[in-house]
DNA sequence: GACAGCTATGTCAAAGTTGACATAGCTATG
DNA sequence: CATAGCTATGTCAACTTTGACATAGCTGTC
């Protein structure tokens, strides 16, 4: 049997709940699993080939808007069942990368006014964003409750993350800033050394 | 002026406080950066030498323990410069890519029981990282305090993040194990005596 | 004295990911 | 009625990342 990469895993995930076109899934890389799981187009068009290939996902096909037809895909039964047991696999261990911590680790090489900037910025994006979520968070929620057993109950819960840990993250930022405020003071007023090792 | 890719940026933000070899970069980047940031080996090997054609590091040479000479790599000042301008730059938006919040989007997919035993293993494991970031950041702490003048402050902060957004990671693991339980007594579904928690 | 593990450098093939390009009909805006 | 944007599928070259391999001396353990 042919190993299936995490990436078409996360294209079986987008599928069950129900059929979709390839663009259907191009567009759901966005929100809400966007913020947690993304792929670009030129992956997700030859990954859902190699599903079917595979026998994990079929589709029925149209007439479609451009030169070629539109493809409806769906789990297969052996999809369903693949997907099942990858579920609830313990997670490889990923490697994170987040430029924003990194380049907190360096932060002694920075000039404090212009990371200041730099840290409120990023405040204000993930503010933004937050906000966005609480949102998609109050609209399932008021559409569907916070029904174990709903559908929707999967995504509903991904939102519950980001709404959990995201104001820790802002106040990291806004914590950062002040700092950098306190570093440019403590700067320009020359009256006490450095302190030693 | 040849581009330095993030990757590059990240060896010039480990010698931001002096000089290391290839071989310390590898083990920097496990603790405290390594949780935020990873390269493996056969990527930073390269890319030194890519950063010293570029005039952004140099290295002095000794005999080494093996086959080649142990090189100490260090900033030049024009790498330096090209690190603090790359600091304060807004990063471009990464994809993220959690394998576990991509499951838990496709829960409904999964078996109540051996999710559940997902999650709680995943809590675990959070829970074992957070007490190792929290025994780093009190050593951190008594050793310098939380000055942030000091040049280890960079890396005491990316330990606060940490800090502070783990519970919420553990907790929201932890919700989602309660909830599995209630979805399978919900089904009816006959299986593990309630465990003691 | 064998063997494992650490220091230390590096290479290589394979896999994964990004960003740009190509095609074409339909719809809404000015 | 031009043009911009959306639906919808796909390819391609370039770059990044992973995992395995290779070399060799030194140190500590059984």
């Amino acid at each position: 049997m042919a190993t299936v990469s995490t990436l078409g895993y996360a294209l079986l995930c987008t599928l069950h709940r129900g059929p979709l076109t390839g663009y259907d899934i191009v567009r759901r890389m966005r929100k809400p699993i966007g913020y947690y799981w993304t792929a670009q187009q030129s992956q997700i068009y030859p990954e859902l080939a190699r599903l079917s290939t595979a026998g994990l996902i079929e589709h029925e096909a149209e007439a479609g808007p451009g030169p070629r037809q539109r493809k409806t895909h769906r789990l297969t039964d052996a999809g369903r069942e693949a997907l099942a047991a990858w579920l609830v696999e313990p997670p490889a261990p990923r490697a994170p990368r987040d430029e924003a911590v990194l380049k907190t680790y360096a932060l002694a090489a920075a000039d404090p006014v212009r990371m200041r900037r730099f840290y409120l910025a990023e405040a204000e994006t993930y503010q933004r964003r937050l906000d966005d979520f609480r949102a998609q968070h109050a609209e399932l929620l008021s559409r569907h409750g916070d029904d174990v057993r709903h559908p929707q109950f999967g995504a509903y819960a991904t939102l519950e993350l980001a709404l959990a840990s995201f104001p820790a993250r802002i106040a990291w930022y806004r914590w950062l800033a002040e700092k950098m405020t306190e570093l440019g003071n403590l700067r320009n007023t020359p009256t006490d050394p450095p302190t030693p090792d």
